[in-house]
DNA sequence: CCCGGCCAAGTTGTCAGACGTGTAATCATG
DNA sequence: CATGATTACACGTCTGACAACTTGGCCGGG
């Protein structure tokens, strides 16, 4: 799985990784069937290759699944999105916490993230804010050194990239990055309580612009 | 994957479940291989399906596997279980704040795995304790009726069982039984900072104690 | 016209068997 | 003793096939 340096990956994990950018980057629209076949024709892999992407990918909640039929993209309610936050915001808030007490924390790919936000051309496409928005979030998540924060963290992320693509929201470029770089200050500074209440004010803001940008679903 | 009521299950889930219980139970030594083939051969089913459900015990942590080897229980180390607890902690605070604020929350479970706890016999098997431990907990976790957080918590919750196996750490039936049922009478009496710092105390005193009775595994 | 069941299509569930390949340990050799 | 070849083991992947399940529509009876 790891050997210092060079990457091999197997065929497997190779197309979890494109089949998830895909489903990200919003082809296989919400309700469309992701069928094991359909993702073995154009991979250009066999079925049973497709068939362990498509499970894992049930398991980080970008697909769901039921028994003989095909895997589909969610299409997220407003209860999932409280949900997805419920959780999301006491883990963020721990791992920010762990951020601003530690003191030899890289946070380079922090800082880049935030750049790479800000230099987002207005008319890039929604993907792109997305990903870069969550590109910051997840740099601290992996620079909190913890495995099983990564793990859980980057789960949730998945569904709430999900989430920000089927709202189409977008809180401003520029409030977002400020909002980042307020957040990485007081990590940086060591001030503790000024960044967990900065992350909390920054969560509980995206979560309630989704939650008003978007009434796509209603499922229930 | 449910028909109200009934239960069909795949032979792949029946399976990661029949073999998430040998490895809670500590069959499966750890550092031992738990080959494809050999699962295969035990439960009497083909290699894919072993497969499947070995690599899916691999992504919820009972098991390791590096390209090309048989996967393996993990042995815990101190630094693991700090980690697990850095993110079992905050899940935690945040289920019992919410359960203590909700209103018709059906907390049977719960009572009924305290219950369980203290009529267990003394002489009872290390694997009863720990279930019967963590009954209670993920009895809670049901309760708080988030699906991402059940998902996070059942997924730390098995290594959690793991590492108190390796262990073999026995804070006392009594002891936790009655910190169970503090932290329940609180959540029902609706005292919200109540129900959180007894919980806090509980768990870090689990995780002070598995740290202290357990230098099993050493590895770096 | 409406309603029931039957049937066929689409998909997954599972298996058997085969071959390639990576890893680690053994062993012969200089 | 160090080095390189050999070998055993286990996984990675594919092909091909059949069974089981779900759904939707066809069709006949009421």
């Amino acid at each position: 799985m790891s050997r210092s340096g060079l990457s091999t990956v197997t065929v497997v994990d190779a197309l979890v990784e494109a089949l998830r950018e895909q489903i990200l980057d919003g082809q296989w629209p919400p309700a469309a069937p992701v069928a094991e076949v359909e993702v073995a024709r154009r991979f250009q892999v066999s079925r049973p290759t497709a068939k362990a992407a498509v499970r894992t990918l049930v398991f980080e909640g970008l697909l769901r699944q039921d028994s003989h039929h095909a895997a589909v993209v969610p299409s997220l309610s407003a209860q999932d999105i409280e949900d997805l936050y419920f959780v999301r915001i006491p883990l963020e808030l721990a791992m920010v916490e762990r951020l601003s007490q530690a003191n030899d924390v890289r946070l380079d790919d922090a800082e880049n993230a935030i750049v790479a936000l800000e230099r987002l051309a207005d008319d890039a496409v929604t993907s792109s804010f997305v990903a870069a928005d969550l590109g910051f979030h997840r740099a601290l998540a992996a620079a909190a050194g913890s495995r099983r924060l990564e793990r859980s963290y980057n789960a949730l992320a998945g569904e709430v990239h999900l989430c920000m693509m089927q709202t189409r929201q977008a809180l401003g470029r520029t409030r977002i990055a400020g909002e980042h770089r307020q957040i990485l200050q007081a990590i940086r500074s060591g001030d503790g309580p000024g960044a967990v209440e900065a992350a909390r004010r920054h969560l509980a803001g995206a979560r309630d612009a989704l939650l008003k940008s978007g009434p796509d679903g209603l499922k229930e």
